[in-house]
DNA sequence: ATCGTTGTGAACCAAATGGTTGACAACGCG
DNA sequence: CGCGTTGTCAACCATTTGGTTCACAACGAT
């Protein structure tokens, strides 16, 4: 449903000069050139970075005079924490449910083994 | 420190189909064909998919005859969800303790509002 | 030993990504 | 008004990405 949503979020979040932006927005809004400053790029990249986290809902900017006063919206979270959370569960869930048939046969299973190099 | 992990991870994640192997991977091991069948993408694309993936420390790959079994590997979940958890905990509670400043000075603010077309 | 199945490697291609520089719009201030 | 500051847009460039096809390795089966 959210699956280009969920796309863009996770690509805005694969580059570390975005995810360093994002951690200091978490601590107060900031301006295009503060936020572009600890950083050894153009202000132009800096605001190319900056699309494309609004473009992926993780950050609005409004308008204060020559200022773009740039805002981390916190929401976005939620839906990557949902997607992560459903499958880490079904995988850890299923990774218990091995290690209870695992302990219930202390069977043969290595004697017959079928997988090669398991050594 | 994990930086370079994280981002990985992410742009493991940014892709649907990647994402779609994941969430199919989350309820038991498959075949690269197994995994390949759904998609209208030929089996070295999907290989090139899983590479992607087993960089990025979420699937292993084992040896069965001439199948690799594909296995994911939940741990690495931590990973994001720590980083997520991090910032957006520090966002909200920038954004509660806003609120709360708003609500103990209902004063004048909007009179002399420098920001401009926020109506 | 040869054949079919399963998967990887390599070369190639179009599109997207992250960066640059140059021009310019928007605004406050002298 | 004209100027400096702040930021965006556009064109360009190198690299990466996601896909293709062809070739081949690894293994089971006949």
């Amino acid at each position: 449903m959210t699956a280009d949503e969920l796309s863009k979020v996770f690509q805005a979040l694969a580059d570390p000069t975005r995810r360093d932006m994002v951690a200091r927005l978490a601590s107060g809004d900031a301006s295009v050139g503060e936020l572009a400053a600890p950083y050894d790029v153009s202000v132009q990249a800096v605001s190319k970075h900056l699309k494309v986290l609004e473009g992926a809902g993780l950050v609005t900017r409004s308008r204060e005079a020559q200022r773009r006063p740039v805002h981390l919206e916190a929401e976005v979270f939620d839906l990557m924490t949902k997607w992560i959370e459903r499958y880490r569960r079904a995988a850890e869930e299923r990774f218990a449910r091995l290690d209870a048939v695992l302990a219930a046969e202390a069977k043969p299973i290595a004697e017959d083994n079928p997988i090669g190099e398991s050594a």
